[in-house]
DNA sequence: TCAGTAATTGAAAATGATTTCCATTATCAA
DNA sequence: TTGATAATGGAAATCATTTTCAATTACTGA
């Protein structure tokens, strides 16, 4: 059986890869041992419920449930702490809807989403992921990215697209 | 002397137009009315600060501060409820720069910025704002602007592009 | 001009997301 | 296997923002 267990009442089962993908469950674990970080049962139960949740825009708190189900011993205090070591990798991005918590989604792995333009309601906190003009959106992106780095010096590691305003419902 | 107070220590001096500019210190006073708030003097010292700030990005404390220099009197929690007031307006636009707190900038007014289009540093919190590709830009936001909200039948307000990395000193 | 009335206010308390503290536990190089 | 040290979870602390509430104020109609 590929369950193994801790005294923290953990248990890590092993992860179904899809087809098709290059990479397989534990892509990330040479970006950590890299960075100096080590491989531990929550930051892989973490990496886990990012990956199997990648199209929604899950909280800390939502991602600390999702984990809960599986690995309940692992704290809402790792979460936070694992959550940050990705964001400054650069294998997460963290946004803000406006309401008041902040949201995670994968850059980087075997459900990466890598398109980041949304339209938000401010009234409901509704969020649509559009997909539309996708290709003249990256043309133009990627030219001001350029100009962008080489004039202020930044190293740019992202970018988002966010149209804000009433939902049909909330007009 | 064109000075008043009241019993809450306040002192509402006028405020310098600069010329050239089509409307006076009081463009936003149709606004309240017409939604049906009224004029007061917290209201006024608070757009007064915004206006004459608008290149900045203050937060509700930096507003606060601002205000509080002129207008002692008025509470942190005004400036909470006021700024949310304006925003549902359409007259400020919030942003969120990843810092914990939340930025405001003047949408409306003779000082408006217009373009909101940002270069962050995600380690120190630099904020440059960004006037490349302004046109081609636009031309681009004002066709997907259209497209969604006819698709998605959202009544949008406003948009942001924000590039995430990290500058010079930082990297 | 002058109340009457409902909106607005500031201070304090409450809230809720995120961080810090710290004693315990787990990882991994030697 | 072991020891140094990174990582952990729970509790407490922090900090931005919101709520509560009694006092004050702006605007309406007389």
């Amino acid at each position: 059986m590929p369950t193994r267990s801790t005294d923290l009442g953990l248990a890590l089962s092993e992860v179904e890869v899809p087809r098709g993908f290059g990479r397989g469950p534990r892509w990330w674990c040479a970006n950590f041992q890299d960075a100096g970080f080590r491989i531990t049962l929550p930051r892989q139960a973490i990496l886990e419920a990012l990956t199997n949740n990648s199209t929604k825009h899950l909280s800390a708190e939502e991602i600390y449930f999702e984990v809960h189900k599986r690995y309940p011993g692992v704290g809402l205090t790792t979460v936070y702490r694992t959550l940050e070591i990705l964001v400054n990798m650069g294998l997460v991005f963290r946004f803000d809807f406006g309401d008041g918590k902040s949201r995670y989604e994968l850059l980087q792995g075997p459900n990466a989403v890598t398109h980041h333009h949304h339209l938000v309601c401010t009234n409901c906190g509704r969020v649509i992921d559009y997909t539309e003009f996708i290709e003249q959106e990256k043309g133009l992106l990627d030219k001001i990215e350029k100009v962008l780095s080489e004039k202020y010096k930044f190293n740019i590691k992202s970018h988002q697209i966010q149209f804000s305003g009433l939902c049909e419902k909330c007009k």
